[in-house]
DNA sequence: GTAAGTACTGACATTCTTGTCAATATGTGA
DNA sequence: TCACATATTGACAAGAATGTCAGTACTTAC
């Protein structure tokens, strides 16, 4: 951090001879690409660092570029951000929707909470939402909206189809989604005080598994009872 | 917000004659006191607008002095940020402990959980501690260790004491410890992304009170089947 | 009443950060 | 091969944020 060799001395010599200068030669990227590799710099840089971490020059150091190149790409700095906001969450949107449509037979509760909590731990995901969401950005358009109806709909299908089979009246559709929302507190919780309360308890990475298996036993019975 | 009013042209008229301005008598508070609004009025605007709404400047304007002061109470910015840290760990553990040790003889999870929610949820303690965390603070020395471990041991006393009036086994101290950890990673989630999750179902104030319920309920039955 | 200590202030210095702009280089299509 | 579109850059502008400093005013101890 902070070793940022401004060089003054450069700026009274306007490279008047360029004698053997490399020159560096200049990379052009598509626009798609450029803007791929910028976001996921700065994925890395909000994932490691938080939001102070998201400077458009250290960004630009990152991908290989000079800092106006992402201004270009996204407008301002806001513009970065949303941008980030939208591809997170239309990736966690698929993992997710994607891990539970997948194995369509399978009813094991556990499966799908280790699902959750891979799609929001993994890249560091549900940081990153936590960041976006305590700056108090993505609570405007917010897919969230969406992806949250999407799951619970899922769920609840799959929930009423099991009653069928097992002839079991049907769940209420709160307690689905209360199993949702708890299922996404306990993960995004986990994701930011996790690994302190594990360290604080002496949990090795085992013992998280462990937790996780816990968590998943426990809305086992919960749907056993309900249905 | 950004109304600053910086008045450039005062800087030419050095308070010439000082005619008729009221110089608003200067008021002079106890180093404990200024302190304490100064936290204050951090804590608050960590709360509301993040981290980035963490500046001297506003924060003075909040308390009505000038951000030198905060300077010299807290030495520097990130002085103010690790005494914030001290005092929350603080109140956090307070708020836990007594909310535990308080009524003895009440064993019902529901309460001790409704607690845990409220102490972390009030006044954004949930959100600040996040962030605390997320910038990695808070990790050298952090009290959390501790708070964790006296939590972890209150409630498995209770649980064994309540065991043995009841005559059944005394239950494991790892089940004790999950349902802690559950517990501060779900009230943390929600701290972070409940209000999100409770727009995006439709729930209202009175439905996130039912999800809390609900939430007490599942460990109960939990407990009430482990002892 | 006086002296000492210190909470507090305004003005300034420094550094950082976003954003603008004109110029340049590179790929693409005719 | 030439023209056009645009990705990219260095230099600069403007503003914001923390931090320094000398001085001011209030409290307290003697």
């Amino acid at each position: 951090m902070s070793s940022v060799a401004k060089n003054p001395a450069a700026k009274a010599v306007p490279a008047a001879k360029s004698a053997e200068k490399p020159v560096a030669k200049r990379v052009r990227r598509t626009a798609e690409e450029a803007r791929r590799l910028i976001l996921d710099a700065a994925e890395e840089r909000l994932a490691r660092q938080g939001p102070e971490g998201l400077r458009l020059q250290d960004i630009a150091r990152d991908v290989g570029i000079s800092h106006p190149a992402i201004l270009h790409h996204f407008e301002s700095r806001e513009g970065l951000v949303r941008a980030l906001i939208a591809r997170t969450n239309a990736q966690l949107r698929d993992s997710l929707l994607g891990a539970l449509g997948s194995d369509a037979a399978n009813q094991d509760a556990a499966d799908h909470i280790g699902h959750v909590f891979e799609a929001l731990s993994d890249r560091g995901t549900a940081r990153l939402l936590s960041w976006l969401l305590l700056t108090g950005r993505a609570t405007e358009e917010s897919d969230a909206h969406n992806i949250m109806g999407e799951i619970v709909e899922a769920l609840q299908a799959k929930r009423e189809e099991y009653a069928k089979d097992r002839g079991t009246p049907a769940p209420e559709k709160e307690d689905t989604l209360f199993i949702a929302m708890l299922t996404a507190n306990a993960a995004f919780g986990e994701a930011i005080v996790g690994r302190q309360l594990a360290e604080a308890a002496g949990l090795d990475q085992d013992g998280i598994k462990r937790f996780r298996k816990w968590f998943a036993k426990v809305l086992n019975d919960h749907l056993e009872r309900e249905g």
